[in-house]
DNA sequence: TTGAAAGCGCTAACAA
DNA sequence: TTGTTAGCGCTTTCAA
């Protein structure tokens, strides 16, 4: 009509408030991260779900909100008002909620988490499959013929920092090889906890065998171990091979090798699984999808993973 | 009284929505980027302003909504859509727009830009001061004794790539110093640029002194010179000096020397800015602000930079 | 001070 | 098919 016409030539806009406000439908996702994850640059990780979060939300027609806790403690209290009808289901990436969270989410909006630290029903979680990344990647190891492998894992009670931890230990069983004994370290997920964690070992140990091999359990914690290495003189892969685990842009321009998690792909996907769910609140329907989908992992090595030197060296 | 009370115990929200299409304002704000710049991880730096951008409007009570674009040519279609009441403004994270952006702009929503390309009436632009920073940096290498540095420019075109070359030229103007002639290549501002255009100008230079410097027009090339440096055994800084520029996680990873550019900072402020603009289209006043922010640059100096060594090498 | 009513700009259900 | 009307859940205005 000569109307539409019109009103294309004044600029005319439809108001998305006021068509969210009478289909009680946002056309909106929101995505939830801590905070300091965001700010600190200490977590490439999630800047990388996040760019595919943003990347299934144009796939899905969709606009992407971003909400931040300073705290996942503030998760109770803040996230029911997240969910003020602005967007129709939120994205929790790597939520440390505790097991109760059930009890104040509001059931009108969809949840989605990636890398949940603990299952809430109601929520899908997606994950990686951590604990086999890390099984690969030391199995690849010992086939080498690393031995003496040092394990600088994460913190004590994040999830993923156990996973790693039992993988590194299942690789050993399943070579029929036993673990050295101490060394399993627990380091916060930084280039400084790795650092830190390597260093303090170290001085404690002067007089032992090198270990052969670190496996960081992310990449910063390699980078700072890679740090700590060679302020000791010490070349890297030949006198001591690093790995890392996430294949975040740290490994990638420092050419760590590592174990790579589908991060875009956590976050897209998540994304479509999301819209799945709103759906099926929008109609009334019970949830029919998985509550946990485990995405596989792949090890990448890189110049920083050789086979063993021969001789053994000494901490001093 | 007792119906608040009620409310609370029931669980109600507030439905923003509909206060949004009351009131006429959404509280939130909105970001416009490149989808490749997002998803390609070739520019951790719009992930920097970024981090500010949520930073700042956590600060201002504003939540953040991500717009993407495939390509700043789908800007005068899609902006205007964006503009559909969800947001009250619209940062633009280093926008290519050109210079007719103003007439397609909606009036009722405020737009700030951060390192614009162009001035367009009624943006606000906020950016660092690019010419200055290199001219610090060139002036520090001069004084250092540098008389051979390679500047692996960014893209024709890119307003900060030829700011950066007009920092470098002026610092040896400044200096009384000649720049060597043919020393301004030009690269696309990444790791693989760098490379290919390093590479390509030391084949082309056979039998020419080496340079006893290259500065990369941002951290990548810079990385991708360190790469092709090291690939002809060349030590860094002992044989060339290499430095950077924006100081991403990159440089500060590989402890490469750079200018930094308050990143951070230009997110938050862009946000801050933006309110203004947004409360001054609100009240139906005109605006009062400055049309061009410019935040200062520092230079960096790292392990990647050091004095030229005494006896010139040759290209070979 | 408190309460009732009239929009905000759209969609959806209904009537013509 | 087309046009009309009643909400969506808030804010704001105006009357009581």
């Amino acid at each position: 009509m000569r109307i539409v016409a019109a009103a294309e030539r004044l600029g005319y806009r439809p108001n998305a408030t006021a068509r969210a406000l009478a289909q009680g439908r946002a056309n909106a996702i929101g995505v939830v991260v801590n905070n300091l994850d965001l700010i600190g640059h200490t977590n490439i990780y999630f800047l990388e779900v996040f760019g595919g979060v943003i990347e299934g939300a144009l796939a899905a027609g969709q606009i992407t909100v971003v909400f931040t806790l300073r705290d996942w403690d503030e998760a109770a209290q803040r996230i029911p008002a997240f969910c003020d009808r602005r967007v129709d289901g939120l994205i929790l990436i790597a939520p440390m909620l505790k097991q109760g969270a059930a009890d104040w989410m509001p059931a009108h909006a969809g949840f989605v988490s990636v890398h949940g630290n603990c299952a809430i029903p109601g929520v899908v979680n997606l994950e990686s499959d951590e604990e086999a990344g890390a099984f690969d990647m030391v199995s690849h190891m010992l086939a080498l013929g690393h031995r003496r492998i040092l394990h600088v894992g994460g913190p004590v009670g994040a999830t993923g920092a156990e996973r790693r931890i039992a993988g590194y230990l299942r690789a050993h069983a399943a070579a029929g090889v036993e673990p050295p004994p101490g060394h399993v370290l627990r380091a916060s997920f930084s280039e400084e906890g790795g650092r830190v964690a390597l260093q303090d070992w170290l001085l404690r140990h002067r007089g032992s065998p090198l270990p052969e091999a670190v496996f960081g359990a992310n990449d910063a914690i390699a980078m700072g171990c890679i740090d700590v290495l060679h302020a000791r003189r010490l070349r890297v892969p030949a006198d001591v091979s690093v790995v890392g685990f996430d294949d975040t842009l740290l490994a990638r321009s420092a050419r760590i090798a590592t174990v790579q998690q589908p991060l875009h792909d956590l976050g897209s996907q998540a994304v479509r699984v999301l819209m799945d769910r709103i759906d099926s609140i929008q109609d009334g329907r019970n949830w029919h999808g998985q509550d946990n989908i485990v995405l596989p992992t792949t090890i990448v090595p890189r110049a920083t993973l050789a086979a063993p030197r021969r001789k053994t060296l000494v901490i001093d």
